[in-house]
Parts: C-alpha cells; structure tokens; sequence
DNA sequence: CCGGAGAGTGAACGATGGTTAACCTGCAGC
DNA sequence: GCTGCAGGTTAACCATCGTTCACTCTCCGG
C-alpha cells in the first residue's frame, strides 16, 4: 500500500480551493465510522483513507477521541447555526419557520448522510465533557424546534412538543436507511411533506 | 442453531417464574449495549450485571457476538412476526392494516427502547452472516409495511413506499430520544398520531 | 453414597489498537 | 547554505478485553 500521485500535490503547492489534510482526514473518518462505527475503525484506518499512516494523525488530533469530538461538535454547531439561522430569515409565520425548519433539516440530512449517522450512533462513545457540550447543542436546537412547534400547537405543552421534535428528526434523519431509493428531488419532497404532515397532526 | 424453547431450563430451578440465568443476560447485556455501544460494554460489565464474573458468559453464549447476533435476530425476529400477525388479524382495510401496523410499532418502541437502540446501533458490529441475516429479516419486515403502503397510495412506485416506511420506522422508533417527556399513553398516542399522518401525507 | 454434569471462579494468554518515541525529509526564510 | 518547522514514517510500548484453562462447588439420579 503505497501512497498515490494527487495526495502528494496538495501538500507541495496548497491548492486554497482543496481541503487541508486535517479536513480530509474529518471527511474520511466521518465516512468510516458512519459505515463500521467508531470504535471499530482503527487509527490506521483513518490514516490509510486518506493516504498516510496510522500515527500521522497526531500531527493534526491530540487523539482519536478528540477527532470523534470534533467531528460531532460540528454537526451539533451548524445544525444550531442553521436552523436559528433559517427560522429568522422566515418571518414572523410560524407556519413558514416550519416549513423552513422542515427544510433545512431534510437538506442536511441528505447531503451529510454519515454526519447524521455518526451523531447519534457515536454520542455514547465521547468522553464525559464533550458529550455533556454535545448534548448541550443538541438541546438548544431542538428548542429552536420546540419554540416553533408550540406556537402551531398553542394547546399541547413544552414537552409534547418535545417528543414530536424528536419524531421528526426520526423521520427526516431516517435517509442513511433509504439510500439509494429515489434520487434527491423526489426524496427531499417526499420527506418534508410527510414531516410537515407529522408536524401538524392533531 | 443455538435457539431453544422459551423458558425450558427454568424446570431446573425451583423457582420457576424468574428468568433463566441466559435469559437474565441477555436483557442485562441489551440494557448495557443501549446505553454504551456493545463494543464500549465489556463481558466483565455483562457479567456484573447479572451478579457473576467475565468468564461466566461463556456457559452460556459461545462468545459476545453470538450474545449481540442473538439479541438482533430476536428483535428483528419479534418485529417481523408482530407486524404480519398483526396485518393479517386486521382485516382487508389497507387503512386498517396500517393503524395496526403503527399500533404495533408504537407499542413494540415503547415497551423496548434498549432493544430498538441496539437494533439500529450495533448491526454494524455483527458479523457478515449474522448482519445478512438480520438484514434479510428487517428487509422482509419494510415489505410488510411497503405492500399496506403501496395500497394507500397506489399512484406511488415500490421505492417511495420504502421511503416512507424508512421515515415512520425513525418516526416512531424516536422514543429512545424522547424517553421521560409524556407519560406512556400521551407518548403513544401522539406518535401514532403523527405517524398516521405522515403515512398519508400526499 | 457416589459420580457426573451444570455453573462459576480466578489466573493466564494473545490480539488488537491507541499512543508515544526517534528519526527522516523537504521546503521557507533569514 | 544553514536552520527550523511541519508533516510523515517505522518500531516499540502498553492497556484493554475476549477467550481459554484448570479448578471448585453443588445438586441430583441411581
């Protein structure tokens, strides 16, 4: 296994368009804990997806652990990020911070199928404190959620509210599970109106 | 072929009503599996569990992905036989036959979060047959909800009914995610609702 | 009373895999 | 040209953990 051609240009003149060493070697370990779970890829795994050995990993990760940190820090970041981000731009219609919400949702999660599946797979393999600031993130999006929901549903409390933001994401997140089904268009369609329809319901 | 009857080695014991020690691990080693990922769960951890030592597993369970392969063949198993049980004692209503369906998924989600959390988690740490297998099973048990979809919504092909079967399963199977919000009743009620809804949505 | 099978124990073994150490290399900038 | 740092490499270290082994201990059937 020897290292091939194009991995050897990047580092000679840095392309600024082209990922640095440390975002591809995020990108590969996403794929691969998506596919085998974290705990059974190797360092060197990781190391070899991208085209170097195991221990190189430490010149850009204080350690496995704190890889699998960062990666699930960023999702929980920019799904916060995003959906505040979205629910603003919709106005004042709690209908339309819906379906905006619906929306981004749906679009993360098809085009970051491993993010998605690493995020809730993987949270239990993180040690305390970052798991404790994962779960942090993760609440205040759903909030986000909830804040939205209990507006179209005046009469259902904070925690009802809850369990059907969680639902959704069941649903919207369910895409690692139908890949491959329908190309994106048709998908994406087909899920944010069975989300819109869940959302409302009674 | 290690799958015997129910409770048979339970005459060997006086007291009769309490599980058979293989199946008291079996529900210990579930429980540990969803809440740490069964490669972070060790046979010491199984084992203390159920108030024996590491070693002790192994009268029981030719290793610990024989335990893990028995734990999702049993799931997937129970889903498939509740779920075309269930259909066919429903009439020929297709609307019937999906309220049953939702009515079985809800009830088996609620009654089993560990189970429905090792389920999707950990079918990445079986082995190739065991995971073919189990893959076999869940397949078979997506076409049971796919051929009540396909009814609902005769305009739409094979792979969008899986779609949606895919997205009702994270839909439902959410509770895990949800667990302590809403008392049980309030908590079945909403999702089936929601999942009703997203079923016929479009 | 006796012997065998079932169940459990503590100790040891071996593989796996994360981490560290020591060493190499090639460009950057005085 | 020297020097330094960024990034890689190989080899070794070490902890963890699944598994096996050689024993007990305790019922129970004959």
């Amino acid at each position: 296994m020897t290292t091939t051609g194009p991995a050897r240009d990047t580092a000679l003149h840095a392309d600024a368009d082209r990922p640095s060493r440390r975002e591809q070697i995020l990108q590969a370990a996403a794929q691969l804990f998506a596919e085998r779970g974290s705990r059974a890829v190797g360092v060197d795994d990781v190391g070899a997806a991208v085209g170097v050995t195991g221990p190189a990993i430490y010149r850009h990760f204080a350690g496995k652990d704190a890889m699998l940190a960062e990666m699930l820090l960023r999702i929980s970041e920019r799904l916060l990020a995003g959906g505040s981000e979205r629910v603003a731009a919709a106005g004042a219609d709690p209908a339309a911070q819906l379906r905006a919400l619906i929306a981004f949702q749906v679009e993360f999660a098809l085009e970051n199928p491993a993010l998605i599946t690493v995020h809730d797979r993987d949270l239990v393999s993180l040690a305390d404190a970052d798991a404790a600031q994962v779960r942090r993130l993760q609440r205040r999006y759903v909030e986000v959620w909830v804040a939205v929901l209990a507006r179209l549903h005046p009469a259902a409390d904070a925690a009802a509210c809850r369990v059907r933001a969680h639902a959704i994401f069941g649903l919207i997140n369910s895409t690692p599970h139908s890949a491959g089904q329908l190309d994106r268009a048709a998908t994406a369609a087909l899920l944010a109106g069975m989300a819109e329809a869940a959302a409302r319901a009674w």
